[in-house]
This record gives structure tokens, sequence and C-alpha cells, in this order.
DNA sequence: CTGTTAGCGCGTTCAG
DNA sequence: CTGAACGCGCTAACAG
């Protein structure tokens, strides 16, 4: 009574196991009347196939694989939350492959490509080389990406320019006329390029405006709070220092915070601020942020792997989704000392 | 040139693969010079065994599997970050299993128990059921245990009694002698045990510092920051309410906090809260609290299933991790002036 | 010490 | 439409 295997299933139907199988998988044409002793025989046998054995036999690894960089970044981990999510319903484990070295993503796509071959593969931010892609298609496995693209290629992403038009708009609207940009590296190590686009998007708003490009107002650097930090100092510390401040991530933007507050500045009374994402701790701290569908996309990404899984024919699918603007409590209108009215700070911001 | 197998590593050595195999599992007897054939011809061809078919072979999937409740909660996924890590080095995947609902740990159990047979199995926080204990233990499967504890299982843990007793000290030793309690329902649908472990912790240290426990001042519920909200307002109402509060996780305590903002108490003026962990965010929320190495929590289950996985006659090993105090700016000596008198503007405490 | 023979549980040709 | 046979890549008896 431990397991019952197809051979089971076969001898209580009285068929062979290939008819077991082709029921299973709804593959070649069977007979109603077999598929219906096929399937009465599974039920009363509760009979459940071995995704082990059949990972074998096809030579895949019974798991969706993802490969993701700093998975414990939130919104990293945001998008993994979502896997987890869809993936249980579909039956199939969630494997992590975390890059926390540029060395790490060769590696694991070599063990991917390899001899794990798992039964879906999704790519997170990072950009894949033209190396990889081939090894990866010698092994049929086809990536889903999220949060990056490439040619041929299902991806799940936003319009990040869009994001960052939408975020300094939002710094212009109020009134600002010094915005400044903390952002990432543009070629870092490890290719991602979301910081890039939201950061075309802040120039694309700032021209829109006829607003200049103000000397040192971008500042970019490796991703980090502690490096967000000392920028916005160094931000700060100018001649004319920028009455807001639109940094690319929200923990950046965090790291924002924390200098306005050494400095003994208000938030935002004497600085705004915007990050983006929104993440968990961005509800926390009151932050003003653009929110994108974290959770959603690894859900999005799911469903396409699977329905590629079902269709290996299926075109690349490109899904957008969403972003809005979330006011909170770091932005407000520049503080123009010669203006009439004194404004009284607000309610203590709470989280929730 | 695509895949190089066993049988090619056979003939180049002139050897048959049962060689092969004994050379890379070290297991059997193999003469030196043998062995060196096999070696080389290992290293020429560029070997690497295939993990899906050992993993059959043996009928184990080749993946550590990590059922873990709640995943997306900042220390659950700070202990999974550990064992990442860690597998990474030892050439496994980490697959999730998570449990949002009572009835995923019994599902998930089921498909590992069942054809999923994975390498290696942590559990984190769940009670497993004696039924589900022999399902394993027919599959061959033993589990490691991370914060909660079975007979003859490994497992890591903490303290948690001590560390509750820690944390309240720390609050009688700054003077406070009201301290209140706020904490996970006891028998709750998981069957997580660290918030009573914690309380037991809290009432030997009012015990032995010769405190009475208070009517009203231990209040349990499901977890959360919005239930624990509710509980420190309740606290808060009472006649003669707490100065200090112990809560059993950092999100609860986040949760008291904003409590004593909405009744406009300072902290840790008014009060004081001290909370358990040490997540991400407390660091950010200046909270005081007791920190546990949930990160190495997953490093040492990951330790534990590799040697248990060499020699699985090895006895169960009780892996306990230290605790510390942290303060920050969330605790004081309480304010002794008059009871029911000013209430006063909290400043925000501020992170770093 | 080493080679041969069986499978692991299933998918997938091929006949029939 | 269905069954028998083979193979995925490797491990595990069983001989020798």
């Amino acid at each position: 009574m431990s397991v019952v295997t197809i051979h089971d299933v076969a001898r209580q139907a009285g068929v062979a196991v290939a008819t077991v199988s082709r029921v299973m998988n709804n593959t070649g044409q069977v007979r109603a009347e077999t598929r219906q002793r096929v399937l009465s025989a599974v039920t009363t046998l509760g009979y459940r196939p071995n995704r082990t054995a059949r990972g074998m036999a096809r030579g895949r690894l019974a798991t969706v694989a993802v490969l993701v960089p700093f998975v414990t970044h939130p919104s990293a981990f945001a998008r993994v939350q979502g896997m987890v999510e869809s993936c249980r319903d579909l039956g199939l484990p969630v494997s992590l492959f975390d890059v926390e070295l540029p060395e790490h993503q060769g590696e694991h796509l070599r063990a991917l490509a390899g001899d794990l071959r798992p039964e879906g593969l999704v790519v997170v931010s990072l950009q894949l080389t033209s190396d990889e892609r081939a090894r990866l298609d010698e092994a049929g496995l086809r990536p889903v990406l999220v949060d990056t693209e490439a040619a041929g290629l299902s991806t799940v992403c936003i319009d990040d320019e869009a994001g960052g038009a939408l975020a300094t708009n939002h710094l212009l609207e109020l009134g600002h006329q010094r915005v400044g940009f903390i952002g990432d590296l543009e070629h870092d190590r490890f290719g991602f390029t979301a910081s890039e686009r939201r950061h075309a998007g802040y120039l694309r708003a700032l021209a829109e405006a006829g607003l200049p490009q103000r000397a040192g107002y971008q500042r970019t650097g490796p991703h980090g709070r502690e490096t967000a930090r000392e920028h916005a100092r160094a931000l700060l510390a100018l001649a004319e220092p920028p009455t807001a401040i639109f940094a690319a991530s929200d923990t950046q933007a965090l790291g924002a915070l924390e200098a306005a507050r050494e400095q003994g500045l208000t938030v935002p009374d004497d600085l705004s601020v915007i990050g983006f994402d929104d993440v968990e701790i961005a509800e926390h701290a009151g932050l003003t942020t653009i929110r994108q569908p974290l959770v959603d996309s690894g859900r999005q990404a799911a469903r396409i792997v699977e329905q590629e899984r079902a269709d290996p024919g299926r075109a690349a699918e490109r899904c957008v989704l969403d972003i809005t603007l979330v006011a909170r409590q770091t932005t407000a209108p520049p503080h123009h000392s010669a203006a009439a009215g004194r404004r009284r700070r607000a309610a203590r911001p709470v989280g929730g």
C-alpha cells in the first residue's frame, strides 16, 4: 500500500502501462471506454504519478527554477512569493538559484542547462549572455524573464521609464524645481537596467517641463541603502541642494531619508523623497513611492511557464504590469523661504 | 560534446560504469590506480554526474526541501536565505514549500514523502503530527527541525524561554514594575510554540523579581501587527497601564509602537517596548529587541542535512544558537511622574 | 577489487 | 487504438 505505481494501475485496469501513461498525459488516442477503465483504476488505487520519475524519463527536474539576484532583497523576494503561490497550485516546487556574485549566474545556468533541467525556468532582473541563451536552447529550456527583456523570450515587466517620469512629475507638480536623482550604477556587474530606465524617465520629465539638468544632481552607485545615504548627503551638501529626491528604489529612498534626518531636515517640509517599488517597509516608513505589482509579477511568470509547458510552440508574450503612484508622507510642496503661510507639521504619519 | 555520461567516462577509463559510480560516490573499495584512471577520465571529459538521474536511481529528488510557514515573513525568509547560501556550496537547489494555510502542511508532506523525496528536508517552526512523522520515516526522510523540536530529530533552535527572560529582565532592570506581554495564541492552527516559550521566560523573570502578574497584562492572539496593535491599545486603556511591553516578535512590537503613537504617548519616555528576532525592519524602526541569528539558523540546518546525508546513522543533534539583547531607542527607564497626567507628542525614534 | 545484471518509474518509439 | 520493448543516467546487488 505504500507506493502505487503505473504498473499497479495497468494491472488493475487490465491494460498496458503505455496506455495508462497516455491517459495520464492526454497524449495519443485512447478509446473512451478504455480511458474510463484506467481512470477508475487510478481513483480506486489513489495513483499519483511520480514527478521525479516522469522528470527522469523526459530529462527534466520536477521543479520550476528561479534564477534571482539578491533574493533577500524585499522586492526580489516578493516576486518569488508570487511564483511559490502559483506553483503550489501547479503542483511543482520552486527552486531558488540565488545570485549574489556575478559568477553565480554562469554557474547556476550551466547546472540548469546541464544535469538539472527544470520543468520551467524564470530569470529575474538578470541579463543573459548569448552564450548562456544558446546553452539553454540546446537544453530545450526557454526561460521566462521578469524585470528584464530579450528578443524571442516571454517577459513580465513594467514600463520603468514611465514610472520614472511618473515619480518625477509628481515632484514637479508639487512645485519642485530642483529634483535630484539617486540610482544604480549604469553598468553594474549584474546587468541590471531598471534603474537606468527609470533615470531615462526622470530626464524626460525634466525636459518636458523645460527644467535644466543641474550639475551633480544625478548620482549613481552600487545598489544599497548605505550608498544611497552618502549620495543624499552629497546632494544636500551642494550650494543649491535639491528640494526633492527621486530614488530609483525604496531601499535607496530609505537611505535618503536617513541622510535627511542626520542633517536635521524635516521630511517632507525641507526635503521631499520618492522611491520606487513599494516594498513592505515603504508603507511602514510612510514613504511616497511608485508601486509595481511585485507579487503579481511572480504569478504571471508562473502562468507563462505553465502555458509554454503546455504549448511549446507558443509565441513569446510580453506582459506589462501597471504601476501606480502611492502618495504617503514623504512628499509635499517645497518650502519656499519667502512663502506666505507657515506650514505646520501634520499629524504624525502612522503606518497601516 | 553535449552531454557526457557515466558511460563515456567508463569507456574512456576502460572500466565499468559501476566503478565510475563507486569512485564518484566514494562507496565500496577501488584500487588507487583504477581510481586515478577514472578521475583523470572525469576531468578530461569534464564529466558532471546527473543529479536528476542519481536521484531517480536512489528514489530521491535532487533538492533540499524546506517546509516553512509564511515564507514571506522577514524572519522566515532570513532562515531560507541561510539555507540557500549553504546549499549553493553543497550543489543542491533549495525548494520552497510554503505553508499559508494549515492544510498546506499535510499536502506538502504527503507529496514530499510520496513521489518527491528530496535529498534533505528542513521543517521550520511547524509541529509534525505523529502520522506525518511515520510517513516521513517510511519514505526514509529524517527532517531537520528549525525553531521547533521533536524527539529523535536534529534541531536548530534558541533558548526562547531564556530570551523571554532576557527581554523582561532588561525592562525590569530599567526600573519597570508594570510590564505587559503580547504574544501569539497558545494553540494556534500551525502549532507554533516560540511565543509560548518566550512567555514562560517572561513569567519566570517576573516571579524571580517578586513581581505580581497583573490582571489583563498578558494578551495573546493571532500573529500580526494589527492584532498586536489592538492588544497594545487594550493594555494602555487599563486603569493602571503597563509602563513597558514585551512583544514576542518584532512584528508585534511594531504594532505596539503604532498603538503608542495613536495615543500620543512618547516612546520610550511614556512607554518602553521590546521585541524579539531583530528582523531587518527592527533596526530601521530603532526597536530594542532580542536578536536571534536567523540567517545562521538556516546555515546550520543545511550543515546538519549534509552531515546526516553523509552519515545516516548519525545521532540527532541539538544546535542551540546564541541570542543577544540589542538595546536601541524604544526602551528606557519608566517616567515616574504623575501617572494619569500629561501626554506629549512623541519624537519619532530614528534608526541608524 | 571489479564487471555484469537489474532495476528506479515513467515516456516513447515501434509493431500489430 | 493498444501492447511490448527499450531507454533516461545512475545506483545497487550479485558474482567473479
